[in-house]
DNA sequence: CTTGACCCCGCCCTTGGGGGAAGCCGTGGG
DNA sequence: CCCACGGCTTCCCCCAAGGGCGGGGTCAAG
């Protein structure tokens, strides 16, 4: 019963590996009572097997070390509450996983994804339909998939505090995809804000006609969107028209549920005829 | 429209990044329809598209990619009882996770692990009691701490099964720890079960004495039990008694429980006074 | 003094890629 | 015809969180 362990008596003790603790002194989250300057040798205190089991027990919840070090280093009324936010963290992932889980053993089942081939993209109705000119706010990012969402929140809602006194939001906001989808250029996404007054514009969109389609409910989150995308491509290919520029997604807005919805749509070369 | 896709465009059109499609190859997930046998050029099919899409929702689940070859490598009906598997595996660790985290917020708010100090192990009552000599069927594996219970059940079912004809089980099943809590050596747990037959057992275990104490509920999974390990240990160093042997645990049959409880016991040298 | 157990550190391995270098390929322009 | 530029290839190094192995220093008991 000495006042001090070796690492290995303090291993056997919390249960730890040597290698485990070696790396946790390293990294600032658990550092021995002291170390010989000499030798190298760690030297554990009794009071840190207190502090290696709570450690344990947070690796158990799969929390990165750096979490760790962070709630071990704060004080002990604290620490419940950093946990208590990391379980809600895991708790909404956990969500997300399921329900896309869910989803997708439903896709599987009804036979879509399935390589019946078309039947995602067949299942969506193309239709033709002109713009007229629009002044727009724009700002172009580029960014990973997942990211994205967040990416196109952020963006919106700084354009739309911007558009206030430039006219005003006057029409539907739109995310323009150059190049990820199917273009030649790697992904910058362009997030657009039309508004009420030329003058103060980022850039003027013409007059175009386009091809869209409305994404079904189920497809609205990535990458169902996808079978969205290669619908109204494919439908210019088999029309022989010629696309003036990149897909986008033109957001409708909608009043009755949380969830957004969108068109996909396909700017076509030539004048409003 | 070509038939072939270059790896870029096919990145574009998946969302999947170049690196990720030259692992997945690698990796025997998603081989390209084509590879030039001179430049090494891959070249893939649109009908690829939907299988790619496909992995990348698997990915978005946290799919392991070993798992994912083998659902995509399926039959398209057989995927979703696959991934409901899935499903359900995370679900499953994601509840213990859950509960872990909730247990440890409440001992945290509550006191306990906060550096209190002794206040976990000082709740443990430690008391003498004499053991007669038993005849004992035993296991020794080395296990880390995670696969403990399943090893334990695993053993205890097998020695059970093998006490049949050997006299039955005749006492309470014990695990004993030589070395992992608190000992020199590294640690093998040895599983055993007491049988009528003295004959054809494994060993036998002299009468002894021992401390030993009633591991709470709360404290019945790992690392809550160490305190009562910690707790028969520290009394064995009070009093001044030399410790046998290598502590162990003791199960108690519980008929209206479903949790399994037990004792914490620490065989103590000399014979029975 | 020796021996065996313990401790140190460093290297390579894992999963799912990201980042970048160096070198081939292919196409379009002058 | 040659060059430039972009795309493609492979190769190497990096992350978390350690596991496993090996060489060499340390410690305590016989």
């Amino acid at each position: 019963m000495s006042g001090h362990l070796t690492i290995g008596e303090f291993a056997t003790a919390t249960w730890l590996s040597t290698k485990a603790l070696r790396l946790y002194d390293e990294k600032g989250l658990l550092t021995p009572d002291a170390t010989d300057p000499h030798t190298g040798y760690r030297r554990y205190s009794r009071a840190q097997v207190e502090t290696a089991r709570l450690i344990t027990l947070l690796r158990r919840l799969d929390m990165p070390l750096d979490q760790v070090r962070e709630v071990v280093g704060r004080d002990p009324g604290e620490r419940a509450a950093l946990i208590a936010r990391h379980r809600e963290r895991e708790a909404e992932q956990h969500a997300r996983r399921q329900s896309l889980a869910r989803y997708l053993e439903g896709a599987l089942d009804a036979g879509s994804l399935t390589g019946q081939g078309q039947s995602a993209v067949a299942a969506y109705e193309v239709s033709l339909r002109e713009v007229p000119a629009v002044a727009l706010l724009t700002a172009t990012r580029h960014t990973a998939a997942k990211d994205l969402p967040d990416v196109i929140r952020e963006q919106a809602a700084r354009l739309v505090a911007l558009a206030e006194d430039r006219g005003g939001v006057a029409g539907r906001l739109s995310v323009i995809y150059h190049g990820q989808v199917g273009w030649e250029s790697d992904g910058p996404v362009e997030v657009c804000v039309p508004i009420g007054d030329p003058e103060r514009a980022h850039r003027i969109e013409p007059a175009h006609r386009e091809l869209f389609t409305r994404v079904r409910r189920e497809d609205v989150q990535f990458p169902g969107i996808l079978a969205a995308f290669d619908a109204v491509q494919l439908r210019a290919a088999h029309l022989g028209l010629t696309p003036a520029g990149p897909p986008r997604e033109v957001y409708v807005p909608v009043a009755d549920e949380e969830v957004p919805r969108c068109d996909v749509a396909l700017p076509l070369s030539g004048p409003v005829t």
